[in-house]
DNA sequence: TTCTGATCGTCAAAGGTTTGACTATCTCGC
DNA sequence: GCGAGATAGTCAAACCTTTGACGATCAGAA
């Protein structure tokens, strides 16, 4: 064989390559869980860059802030510290993203009687546009991609992810706890 | 109904509310699509997460140089725009990270001969034993997630993550192209 | 009541990523 | 040859995100 045919791979036959060269450095190395974690990876990689740059940079979003309008349309009004948690992300960030909401008129903030420490956040008459909006386009990029399964494959699938989503390793990998 | 369910969410169930929520204010919303983008996208988080906080950082490895010295592991010596490109990321990113490898003492930078304008990168011995054992321990996480599956559901759910990849909405999204 | 520990939101610091610009270099048609 | 256009790597700017620290506030036990 002619052993160097590393300089034509692209990001999809890289993933065979790496398999096997992987295999041959490392014998102990899966090469099934090798290939799921590559593939899954890079995959939602590729969906969050269609999201970002067909559907939220074209609208001023970014994915953070998108993500922050999202969980506030869906989930109501919410403190910090619910947003950040819906969102998957830190109490700091969320902090920040809401920062340039608030500029820009999308979000609301506002003290809670209750609790002082705690702040309200809730979408605005124009931040409610701008989610709605942005959420259609993006459920739109959402079918396309789907639309490559049959309804079959897709409910397979969907299975097959929440029960990874909610086994005994993603319990150990407490995000952002 | 209640209908203020929403503070005691947490990120899991928040998809099916998410999903009830966004049918009722958008109607044309795809449900099956929508939980299909969430799932995944929630699911690699949660992936990247765990191996960034239990493999990487603790080996004082960033999630993205980790992923140029897995490339570069795998796929030989490589130039900078090969490696880029491999590893999903700009080329920037890469002049960026291969700054802080060298500096490591992970990587070596070279002239390319034939192209004065290309710079090869490759492994050092210490960069090649860093990579063989982080990889080792990150295999082994992969391992641990996979194995909430069967045999054949793990075949199942790479045969779709492969389709989804190599449909026409991912070549549509031409990543960083 | 008061004190101790936990929690909330924010800030600063550090690091990562992308885009766009720039220089140096290469390639290909004339 | 040579000149126009493409390409490689780098840099600067902008932005996002995390961690750790902080002051303010809350909750519960003594």
């Amino acid at each position: 064989m002619t052993d160097r045919p590393a300089e034509d791979l692209d990001y999809l036959s890289f993933v065979d390559y790496a398999i096997g060269k992987a295999k041959a450095e490392l014998p102990d190395t899966d090469p099934v869980a090798m290939r799921l974690g590559l593939t899954l990876h890079r995959l939602a990689g590729a969906l969050v860059y269609d999201w970002e740059s067909t559907v939220h940079r074209p609208r001023g979003l970014s994915w953070g802030g998108f993500r922050v309008l999202f969980v506030l349309w869906l989930a109501g009004p919410l403190e910090s510290r619910h947003a950040a948690r819906l969102a998957g992300m830190s109490r700091a960030a969320v902090s920040a993203l809401v920062k340039t909401l608030e500029r820009d008129g999308l979000v609301t903030r506002t003290q809670v009687p209750e609790d002082r420490r705690a702040v309200r956040l809730a979408l605005t008459e124009t931040g409610h546009t701008a989610v709605t909006d942005a959420y259609q386009a993006h459920n739109t990029r959402e079918q396309a991609w789907a639309s490559s399964l049959t309804p079959s494959e897709q409910t397979v699938l969907i299975g097959l992810l929440e029960k990874l989503t909610t086994s005994p390793a993603a319990a150990a990998a407490q995000r952002l706890a």
